[in-house]
This record gives structure tokens, sequence and C-alpha cells, in this order.
DNA sequence: ATTGTTATAATGGTCTAACCATTTCTATCC
DNA sequence: GGATAGAAATGGTTAGACCATTATAACAAT
């Protein structure tokens, strides 16, 4: 029923107003804030005070601190990298398993599909089937350009999540995908045959897209990932019984606390 | 290829080293860091500095800093907080719509009811028929008790997410309902059919859950949503006619600009 | 014994005043 | 005209002091 009463601290005070002149249009992205020596004088506070201010802003993605004359805070045009890294933090401290993660993805992308055909203009199925051709070329290489396979990959599932016009759906799934790639990157090496499984599969759900058939879109996106959940979980498992890389390291514990 | 190679910050390796530890499970949840005058020592940096580093951490979620005796660096366990602000940044600022929201949660409610419905323990039926029990005394109250009434809504929503087993469908609709509601909350007013109707809408849903008709579950978790969408908006329109309480204040800009 | 009060000390919060490091711009030199 | 060195502006860091908040202990009052 009640709130915590908290003394409301000065940096606090500083944040508060900066970031709501910033979502206010009041200051505009890219524009640069008065030096930290003129910014100390307009609040009346201590250039410490000032820095913590400015530190928490840039932590939440609001501002960017260029060092050197003609520096100083600029205002950022705020995009899906804190969302990315705080869901990054979750899954790193064990609250959320990569299995989870693709659970969520496979039904994400699923949506993602159904609202992409009903929206989706030309000039999206144009993007993507220009995407799709380098996949295939990249594919039909083989194993040299798995690297630009896998961003090909990523971009035309992004290119499908434009298309459904909801910058949500891209932000989430650029959070999703950044997330799922920075763990799973160790032990990616497809076969040349799911390769171009893969890239096959696209092909199908570009068509339903095109074809604005959001029940085939979704059901094909679906299969998708779940595919490549399946394959990723058992690649996963027969390297985790290979090398146990991830068995705790005990000994690091004992000696470096605080 | 090449990244910029900017110059690391005293602060950030401050950063880096304790997110480490927190994240390594050297510290663990509860745990409370030394002092600052003794961190500034092992660090060998100045106070300042240490408390730069400090603030972006608390900024990350990872800390939270206790005042006066006993007080501290605390080591937090991670939640959703961060993603709910990251999310709510991004929709503040102009780049996520309320109507965008709206469309998410509508398919992501479908999701999460159809994965609940293969995965829901006797207890989580419990519990949300027990909720179910208080959201229909509420809203046989009417209008006196429509604050608890929407909290406990909002709750069989989490219930139902908590369900699926999975974290990160949990958070991910946490920070959605949050920040759909501190939107909407301003002309939140149903009608008590509405209300009652809205009750009724969850209680087909948990049976569908509770007979494992996953199909039948997220088509009639949309459905509910997506009724609510609608007459959100219908709402928000009138409120927009009648008020234009959202129109641009052009003078407040002026003078303040620094 | 319980309750209220006060003193104490530990800790984070803030301030001041320097100096260092990086970057841009400019004047100078060849 | 181009390279080079200097100047200036700006963020990054340091040091030391003092203020504000809070837990605890000691003490007093009921």
């Amino acid at each position: 029923m009640f709130q915590a009463a908290k003394p409301t601290k000065v940096f606090q005070e500083v944040v508060a107003q900066i970031e709501e002149a910033i979502l206010a249009g009041r200051l505009e992205t890219g524009q640069i804030l008065p030096s930290e020596r003129e910014l100390k004088e307009m609040f009346r506070i201590s250039r410490g005070t000032l820095r913590e201010a400015l530190r928490v802003l840039e932590q939440k993605g609001l501002i960017e601190i260029r060092l050197g004359v003609g520096g100083g805070s600029v205002v950022r045009a705020v995009d899906t990298g804190r969302v990315t890294e705080s869901l990054g933090l979750l899954i790193r401290s064990q609250k959320v398993s990569l299995q989870h993660l693709a659970e969520f993805r496979e039904g994400l992308e699923g949506n993602i599909a159904a609202q992409a055909a009903k929206r989706r203009t030309a000039g999206d199925i144009c993007k993507m089937r220009e995407l799709l051709e380098v996949a295939r070329s990249c594919a039909a290489a083989g194993r040299q350009r798995r690297e630009e396979l896998l961003e090909t990959d990523k971009q035309i599932h992004l290119a499908v999540a434009a298309a459904t016009q909801n910058p949500i759906y891209q932000s989430i799934l650029a959070s999703i995908h950044d997330n799922i790639h920075r763990y799973y990157e160790r032990f990616l090496s497809m076969e040349d045959r799911e390769l171009r499984e893969n890239v096959e599969d696209l092909c199908g759900l570009i068509d339903a897209i095109e074809e604005r058939d959001a029940d085939a879109a979704g059901r094909l996106s679906r299969r998708h990932v779940h595919r490549f959940n399946a394959y990723m979980q058992e690649r996963a498992r027969q390297a985790e019984a290979g090398t146990d890389m991830h068995s705790p390291s005990i000994d690091q514990a004992a000696g470096e606390r605080f």
C-alpha cells in the first residue's frame, strides 16, 4: 500500500531533469549538452555529483560522452542496446537458460512472420529476396562463408520483423538473436546439408509472406526456428558430454573474494 | 571488420571486474561489498572514480547502494526491472506506440497461454482459480474495487506466464504490462459489464489451460487481449478527441533550453 | 521489562580544487 | 602547401574534507 520513503539524492534529481528534457524532445538527438563545468553551475552542484548523473544517463543509453575539445554529452537516439544488455544480464545470472530463450524465440518468430504476412510491402519482399540470394550463394560455398551466412540469416529474420512495421518486434528479436548468438557461437558448425536446408526453409517462409498467408508464414517460421533449436541443442549436448567445458571452476573462487 | 579503438576508462575496468565477479557467482546475492573507502584502496583509485563505477552497476541492476551504518553496496538478485525500464524508454522516446505494444502483447499472451497449457501443474491451476475468485468478487463489487480488480487481472496473466516455467515469458510480460498500465491508467474506467466479461474470458482461458488444450488456450488468450486492446483504443480515441491532452506544449520548450 | 532518548561511529552523499589525458584547432616552420 | 608543434577546451582522475543518514549501544524513564 505504501512505498519506501527514501531521500531523493541530488544526482537523481539531475538525472530526472535531463531525462525528462530528452524524452520531452526539448533536447534533440545529436545535440550536445553544455560542458560539465557549465552544467555544474546551472544545477549548482559539484562536478562529481554531476558526473554520477551523467554516468547513469550514459548507462541508460540516453547520452554518449565524448572526449576532447568539442566533445561532451551528446544526446543519443534510444535504441535496443539497453534491452539487449539487460536481457543478457538475466541470462548470464542463471535466471534464463538458452533453452528458455530458444522456446521464446520460436513463438516470437511465429507471431512476427504472421504479422509480416499481413503488412509486408513490395519493398520488404524485395529486400528479403535479395538477402536470400546472398544466403544461397553462401550456403553453396559451404564452410568457407559460414560467418557470412549466419549474419545473412540473421538479417533475413530481422527483415521479416521489419515488415511487421512494429518496432517492438524488431527490438525484442534483435535482442534475442544477439543473446542467442553470443552463447551459441562457440560450437556453431552446421553441416553443408543443414545449411542448405535452412536456406530452403527461409525461401518457403518468404513465399508465404509474399502471398500474405499469415497462417502458413507463422507455421513455417515456427518450424524453421524449432528445427534450428533442436539441432543446436543436440550440438550443445554433444559438446557438453565431450569436453565438459561448462564445469564450474571451483578453485578460481577461493582466493579472489574481496 | 575492425572495432573502434577507444581508451578503456578506469571506472569501466572496475565495473567489468565487479560485474564479472557477480555473474560468475564469486559475489553472491545479498552479500555486501566492502565500504567505498576500502574498495578504493583495493582498486587503487580515487573515491570519485569508484563511485562512478558503483553508479553504473546500480543502474545495471547488479547492486543496490544502502545508506548509513551497515550500509554499502549490496549484490542484488537480477530481475526484470532493467528490461522493463529500457523498454519503457524505447516507448517514451516515440519509437514505440501503445498500439505497437498492444499488438505485441496479443501475440505474446497467445504463446504464453499455449505453453502454459502444456506445462501447467495442479498448483498453477489452483493459484489461478484463487485469483479468479478474487477477480470475480471485485467485478461484482463494481467500480469501488476497480483498482484491486486491475491488479488481480494482472496477477492472473502473470500466473499463466509462471505456468510456462519459462522466466523470459514472465520477464517480458511483466515489462509489457508495466508499460501498458503506466500509460493507460489515466483513462482506465471500464463499465461494469465489461469488467465482468473480462473475468469470464479469463475463466474460459483457465479451463483450457487446465485441460491442456494449447490451441484453445492460445486462441482464447489472444481474443481476450484483443478485446481489451480494442476497448482501450476506443477509449483513448474518445479521450484524445475530447481533451486533446496529448497536444505538444510548445511554449514550454522555448525558455528552458540550455 | 519495555519503551523512549541520546551519543557514537560507520557509511554513503556532496563539495572544492586541483591536475592529467585526449582531442581539435591553429599558428608556425620548412 | 604540408608537416609539426603548441594552445585551448573538454572529459577523466585524484585528494581531502565535511555533511547526512542510519544502526547500534548505552542510558534513562515509565
